[in-house]
DNA sequence: TATATATGTTAGCATAGGCTAACTTTTGAG
DNA sequence: CTCAAAAGTTAGCCTATGCTAACATATATA
């Protein structure tokens, strides 16, 4: 074993637990990825159902800019998934499960977003970037952010 | 034109900017996810660099949690992309705008995982969520998150 | 210096999530 | 009630990014 090598070995000692929680935070965010499209789906098709008493796939793929074809796609995975419940050229609906889900990621939308804007950023570039960052919150960060929402509210 | 319909087309009038501005939100996010990969690595081979001297694939892929043929084939897709120079078996280089790229994101990283520390999120946490956040973050809000961390710096 | 071990690459596969073109079903206007 | 337009689906393609198994190269020590 040359120096460099044993120079790396004693590194590693001190930077092994650092690397292996270097992996583990990248595959977090890997993970994260891979729930997103199914987040932003029930997200959105709650909210459709909301503001418009039904979500359709053309609406969908307006929103969320996307062909509808790749909502078809989608749809039939978040099926799979057990997050909605429907037929073939019928409306879309959130199972139980999907319900769930939709408002948890609501909740955290709205939490990020209030988080943003009480930082004094703009509407447009808080909706933005809240799209982006609410799925990478823990729920750790999350409570922290909305402590920061409620003391603004007091202080108002 | 059915009474729904119509309903649908008034508030569309309202709400076609709103669903156009999402969708270029998502646009957004779905375009940061595809820099992601490139960020991520030119990011953790500066690192590498600056701690043992030089980046090796089996470092990175220890690092990123992926397997040794992952990095092999990413780092030919960075080469491509005119961020690292290579030859097959060497040390891996950032090329000058990789560089740029990795100042870049590692100054973005050290404000959010500052920022996040400001706000009372244990370290552990904060390096977690800044890895998924920091990617979505606009230069808008990263500059608040730098004031905040500043005011913080202050009162001490 | 020879060779075992560590490192790196290639080939081939899988899944996610985009797209277009072509087809089917639903819907609503006349 | 019919039939054209709107909505939805299917088929087939593409790229990105993972993986394993098998092979190639580099390196360090005996």
């Amino acid at each position: 074993m040359t120096k460099l090598q044993i120079h790396r070995r004693e590194a590693s000692d001190a930077s092994d637990r650092d690397a292996k929680a270097q992996a583990e935070g990248f595959a977090t965010v890997r993970q994260a990825h891979e729930s997103e499209m199914a987040e932003d789906y029930v997200e959105l098709i709650a909210e459709l159902i909301e503001i418009q008493g039904e979500a359709r796939p053309v609406d969908i793929a307006e929103r969320l800019g996307v062909k509808p074809p790749t909502v078809t796609k989608n749809i039939s995975r978040l099926k799979e998934a057990g997050l909605v419940s429907r037929e073939r050229y019928r409306a879309i609906f959130l199972t139980p499960e999907g319900q769930k889900l939709a408002e948890a990621c609501r909740r955290r939308h709205r939490i990020v977003v209030a988080f943003l804007l009480s930082l004094g950023i703009d509407e447009e570039t808080a909706e933005r970037d809240a799209e982006g960052i609410e799925h990478h919150v823990s729920e750790t960060t999350l409570e922290a952010f909305e402590a920061v929402v409620t003391r603004a509210h007091e202080k108002h």
